[in-house]
DNA sequence: GCAAAAGTGTTCCGACTACACCCATGC
DNA sequence: GCATGGGTGTAGTCGGAACACTTTTGC
């Protein structure tokens, strides 16, 4: 009887096989292009099998002494060279037989994947090219099969950004410094799909919460009125952080 | 020489040093006693070091081809017997010297954390206790100082059940089948705070979405007039689903 | 009857919708 | 001038907030 306990208290420290991991962080990194309304992932070419030669997450193996943000960070360091950067863990995909370097031998080691989410500017992004790696920008709509379940992880991540982009602030990540409010309201429309209000009322609403500061700056492009520049003003939306706040 | 380059490349599935890890899973259990009007989260008395004899959440290693998952419902399913749960994924910690396994070396084994958030019935629920172990319901204002950062995982928990609330129906994940409006009402509160409508105009919103079933059935406690029970209709609310539904 | 709790109704007001209209520029 | 895109105004409507009121029970 008290063996059994004994056995079963050991037994957490390892007998009953306890996986041993490699913990890899893969970053969804979404950008866009407000010239021409696109919206845009990071993607990289594998070096190395598995996989190699095909499309993947830019990602890493987490190293000694390195928190799972510092490897999303680093990570982001190495592909692409950017001021300003938005990240927020994604979600832990962690089921055995996702990476087929575990497949063989189901008690080797297994895989995880911390996934992160990142926004940078499009116009202050530099990708940073070894001459042998390949890396792009993709629309999102033009995405080819990736490696691993790479796919699975962008289609998360791109839920995610539609659900922060209704109620956080977050388009300010993306859009260049100084934007103007068409710019804005195309970034909502490209990501959001039409369904919601008309520029009229989007700009209205906006406008009322004070946080667009008015440059005073007018830019024209082609025909027509030119239009002023706004910049995010991170201060006086402060007090707004964690109200119900809806963009839309 | 050759002997450091040796064990650099029999580091070298991990040439710069890839830290191994063990997986483990912790669960924010949450439930309310709807006679008391209590938020209750689910702790373990540890037993085992580190920690050992301090109250933690409930927890355990990933094994053998088990997923993340399957890991977080084995916790569940050794320490409480519960007919329904609503479960998912947390967060996931995983900054070195979280835990003090690995802190002796630094270059040892480490240890991540996938917490996952579940939520039970409290009058469905049994908690299993083997002799020794403790494990108890603890009102979430008389949390003790938890093991390793559990304290940190359960904030993150909480934070997650409020945001829940208001725009998905989790209320009746813990409510038991058959609830009063009050008792929705007071859910609401106890984990809300006050901050929102008063109770009729709550209950108007509710019912006027129709996902509630009128069982017909009266239950008088104590004075005043008895309530009438309802009955959450999944079916009616799924076309709901997805659209952005407040129920503040 | 009276207190207590459940349940209904009504008025007020702010916010969003839809749409019409004015403004500044290129050509 | 006129086409094009930027920017403003307004009338109608929907929904939430606040609060008064009615109903049904226990004692």
């Amino acid at each position: 009887m008290s063996g059994r306990v004994q056995r079963k208290i050991a037994g957490s420290l390892d007998p009953q096989g306890l996986a041993d991991f490699k913990v890899g962080v893969d970053n969804v990194i979404f950008s866009v292009d407000t010239a021409q309304n696109r919206l845009l992932v990071l993607l990289v070419m594998r070096q190395e099998d598995p996989f190699l030669g095909q499309w993947s997450l830019p990602g890493t193996l987490v190293q000694h002494g390195e928190s799972l943000e510092d490897a999303a960070y680093r990570v982001l360091s190495e592909k692409i060279r950017v001021e300003n950067l938005y990240l927020e863990q994604l979600y832990t995909f962690g089921g055995p037989d996702r990476d087929p370097r575990e497949a063989k031998s189901s008690y080797g080691v297994r895989y995880l994947s911390v996934s992160y989410f990142a926004l940078v500017r499009f116009a202050e992004s530099e990708l940073i090219a070894d001459r042998v790696s390949g890396i792009a920008w993709y629309p999102l709509d033009q995405v080819p099969p990736l490696a691993f379940d790479h796919n699975q992880i962008l289609e998360y991540g791109y839920r995610r950004l539609r659900n922060k982009l209704e109620y956080s602030p977050i388009a300010f990540e993306v859009l260049p410094e100084l934007f103007t409010l068409n710019d804005l309201y195309q970034l909502y429309t490209t990501v959001l799909g039409e369904n919601f209000a008309d520029y009229s009322n989007f700009r209205a609403r906006l406008l009322k919460h004070r946080f667009l500061a008015d440059t005073g700056i007018k830019v024209s492009r082609g025909a027509g009125r030119p239009a002023t520049l706004y910049r995010f003003d991170a201060v006086a939306f402060a007090p707004l952080k964690d109200k119900p706040l809806v963009f839309i």
